[in-house]
DNA sequence: TAACTTCTGGATCGATTAGTATATAATTAA
DNA sequence: TTAATTATATACTAATCGATCCAGAAGTTA
């Protein structure tokens, strides 16, 4: 049975997508309710609360919408249709070209939008961290699967190769921030991936 | 001739570390003047601003702090008695060691303290962004004197390779934030180090 | 049309923001 | 001692913060 109502008079799709832009480029502290209900639509502050319940609420909204969309390009560690290696490139390049387009802020919001936060406002932070950690355990899986198929050998320290690649992905983020373009990037890529090579001459 | 004066009651020096300690913590706007005042020694707002003019000038003056105590371990990178690949792999690892220690606050404040910020705030964002760019320069300058010396082949695309060292740089702050333990970062620059080894193989 | 539900505009909340005004305390030089 | 100078504490400013309240508008169902 439909409910009865009034209808909501902007579209709670779009202004979702204007505040998690706002949060991208600014972050969570410094992006203030004004800002916010201006870019949604000029809503106002009843009909704000009314549809996002708080503005820690639409954070986490707003980053399981990155999450869902931008954030997809570290779905390929997981794609188990190409090589643990392929995986790695592929996720970095990906990443490294969202991150470059200018059709949005730069970097990444995971990385970005809550490095800092006053001491009040740790479980704001905790929200992104916890989201790093997931990506970091997927390519920590990636890397054990290169070992599980015999592609890098055993002796290989898993946690020490996983942070060889998060580290330089999450310094993508710092890159695409102060304008280092995207080609630029990509053939750093290309070189950090070099490494994989290594292990045969290691081996 | 002496200037006659009612004498300061608070250390300016200890007050400025104090102040660059919780910027370094919270970032730039996270940090407010009342929590800066406590951690200052429980000065007065008129004590304050008579001292350190504005939250402005405070941090412009803490960032300097910054770079001339915690931040010097990058100036390996100009030191022309290491080998320029000495030079950078001292200099990664000295950051690695820095941003893990329990004494201060993780991670880098250039990096970390005004990441994001709203955007009547992108002048302060600016202030961190130039040193940046500084590190970058002296990143890029030994790795010119790494061609110019033939440690690598005049070949390598110059901007390429700094990109990679400066992003991987960059991605320690986060990785430093996030918990991960100095040891597993050193091993990690151990094998990006071992990037320099491929241009033997490629040149 | 009347009853009901939901949303909106506008005023407003107390708290906090960075920064200032003023009067007084503490020092030195004359 | 007196004048000059500087730092202090206290009170205060206007602006903004996130969030709430309420009256009324806008829709649906009966």
């Amino acid at each position: 049975m439909a409910r009865t109502r009034r209808p909501r008079i902007f579209d709670r799709d779009e202004a979702l997508l204007q505040a998690m832009m706002l949060f991208w480029e600014q972050g969570y502290e410094a992006t203030s309710l004004l800002q916010l209900r201006a870019d949604m639509g000029n809503i106002s502050a009843a009909s704000f609360y009314a549809a996002f319940e708080s503005k820690e609420a639409l954070f986490k909204e707003a980053v399981e919408q990155y999450m869902g969309t931008f954030g997809r390009v570290t779905e390929s560690l997981a794609d188990l249709t190409l090589t643990p290696r392929e995986a790695i490139e592929t996720t970095l390049r990906r990443t490294a070209k969202m991150q470059t387009d200018s059709d949005h802020p730069n970097g990444c919001l995971i990385v970005l939008s809550a490095s800092t936060c006053s001491s009040k406002n740790n479980h704001i932070r905790e929200i992104v961290a916890e989201k790093r950690k997931q990506i970091r355990s997927h390519l920590h899986d990636c890397i054990q699967r290169a070992i599980d198929v015999g592609e890098i050998p055993s002796s290989i320290d898993v946690s020490m190769l996983t942070t060889v690649f998060d580290t330089f992905m999450h310094g993508i983020s710092t890159q695409a921030r102060d304008g280092v373009p995207f080609a630029t990037i990509d053939r750093a890529i290309t070189e950090v991936m070099g490494i994989w090579e290594l292990f045969k001459h290691s081996a």
